[in-house]
DNA sequence: CTGAAAGCGCTTACAG
DNA sequence: CTGAAAGCGCTTACAG
């Protein structure tokens, strides 16, 4: 039988309010009181019941995430890590994965548990018109995202442009001007930018047959888009000797295409990516890339959102909040020994 | 102000019982009677307030999954699925990353919002005592697992010995009798078993030499440790030409390992891993692995899970429901034209 | 500091 | 059929 309040409060002697007192960390408690208390609760394995709690406070201590999958290791640790910094504040979390048939029944569900915040993994693909965020808002209900995707909406962000910027300009820098770039409508454009600002400034003309801008519709699988994509590049004769990927997956998918068309990376075609997903390190060769610091961003993320939740009268005005972004140079587009054929 | 059950009540001039009785369906309330409350209902936009609902009912239609972490894509992509199976009944999923260090935070989640049941993927790894699995029994949530790990709990689980045994002889039929082996506690002890017994098969004596199996707690990241564990190999002058992963990426790990030795698969040793992850086809070389069902897996364990939740008094003897593996063979273990050196 | 007690909004035996 | 009432497990003024 699951122990209640008022079996500590019976073990430890003293009222349901003092028990209450204790385990809500509320300071009106006598040490010696607390210290029969805590014992009484690790005795009986108590743990507190949130529905009645919920009941009486109205807030769940819930909230929801809506992230696109999460077989993208990038939202899987994304969510990881706002799952922890959740719990910390005392707070679940419920996983909303929105490319899945299921995506409206889910969503749903989050309104039905009537959740106090909902964070925004990127723009829900399967609501073209912000159907949901419309409702979110229409209810009151806090919302934060992980990209700039509404106006009224405070968004945590990676700095795409730059840190694109950066990455493009190292691929220059080894020699490159010759610079292919595969991204998707779900990439964002920002990366696109940092690609053309790079060429911009380095005053290298764009050749527009080497932008591939997949709609998002078609990009279900990252790592197929860029290999299909990259195969195309191939069988479109284009000249290029370096490629830009918007993510890693991409690259990944478009390093493979390469290698089964005879060229070699980094050697024939130097490569770079983003996100640094675990694999990028493991990949042979390993991936040079951009490292977004997912750890602050999550940190980010939340305390804009319980800020909101707790604080409802507090700032209201949508922020923007930009994190800077790290280039890691690996193999992949590291100039060899010997130099390039081309 | 929100309505409630009493707000309705005076409004329809009835009790609160009678007005639970119309909104919960119970067939006991004359059909004037009923017409009234619903007139009230519709008039005060009464919603029940599923909080108190919870509270008494001791169901929260919750459910949840306890995985080592969400950053392999195996568990990810069971996560996904089970997600799904559990929104189409009707229920609502609580993801724990029991690798994280608010892992027993996040459990005590679970507890305290009253989940119905719980499904367990693997043995908790900061739970040695099994001190987690002893408290949902205790507090009889229904429980199920993705491994056997408990004799009490209904598991279900893919066929690790067999395929295992399987693709180790696919290896043996490529010409190779020095097959090494590098698994883990917690990639289970049946894989390891199924290599054994492909070699006994075979006739083959085993070189506890080329069997490496790192305790859980230091394999913290797989990659990693197929890596160091590989380099390890190769440092104590092992003999061998082929190599079985206990999942993929420890595979992937070796693979970086052996290339950095200057040693290439599958020209010079060939490699099979488990699971295959998206990365085991997108990987260069792209590597034979064991394929699970995870779609099969996930609605097997749902309904499983359901079942002990929805008849409690059903069958309760703990089952083994095991799954088929298909092996799935690429580059990574074909033998090349030419043969093999040694 | 600590306890007795009044709820939170609902369900459900138990009477009538 | 219908109502009065006893909870479900917790929080929180209000006393002492």
């Amino acid at each position: 039988m699951k122990a209640t309040i008022k079996d500590v409060a019976r073990e430890a002697k003293v009222s349901t309010a003092t028990v209450s007192f204790v385990v809500n960390g509320i300071d009106k408690v006598k040490k010696n009181t607390k210290e029969r208390v805590l014992l009484a609760i690790q005795k009986l394995n108590y743990v507190p019941d949130q529905a009645a709690r919920t009941m009486i406070k109205k807030k769940t201590k819930t909230v929801g995430l809506i992230v696109p999958l999460l077989t993208n290791e990038y939202w899987a640790e994304l969510a990881e890590q706002i799952q922890e910094e959740l719990i910390l504040r005392g707070y679940t979390l419920m996983i909303c994965t929105a490319g899945m048939k299921s995506a409206e029944l889910t969503i749903n569900s989050l309104l039905e548990r009537n959740v106090d915040g909902v964070i925004l993994g990127g723009r829900i693909v399967s609501d073209p018109d912000d159907h949901y965020i419309q409702m979110f808002m229409d209810r009151r209900i806090p919302l934060v995202s992980i990209a700039p995707i509404h106006k009224d909406v405070t968004s945590v962000w990676g700095d795409n442009l730059n840190s694109s910027r950066e990455v493009v300009e190292h691929l220059i820098q080894q020699g490159h001007t010759k610079i292919a770039y595969i991204g998707s409508m779900s990439t964002g454009i920002g990366r696109e930018l940092g690609y053309r600002n790079a060429l911009a400034i380095a005053e290298i003309p764009v050749d527009e047959a080497l932008v591939r801008n997949g709609k998002s519709e078609e990009v279900h699988n990252f790592s197929q888009y860029g290999y299909q994509t990259m195969k195309q590049l191939v069988a479109d004769k284009c000249e290029f000797t370096a490629l830009f990927g918007a993510n890693d997956l991409i690259a990944i998918g478009a390093i493979k295409a390469l290698q089964e068309s005879g060229l070699r990376v980094p050697h024939d075609v130097a490569v770079a990516g983003f996100d640094d997903i675990a694999m990028a390190a493991l990949y042979s060769p390993a991936i040079t890339t951009v490292k977004q610091p997912i750890g602050e961003m999550a940190g980010s993320v939340v305390a804009a959102l319980i800020e909101q939740i707790e604080q409802p009268d507090g700032q209201s005005i949508a922020r923007k909040i930009t994190f800077p972004m790290t280039v890691v140079v690996r193999e992949s587009s590291i100039f060899p020994k010997g130099g390039y054929k081309n």
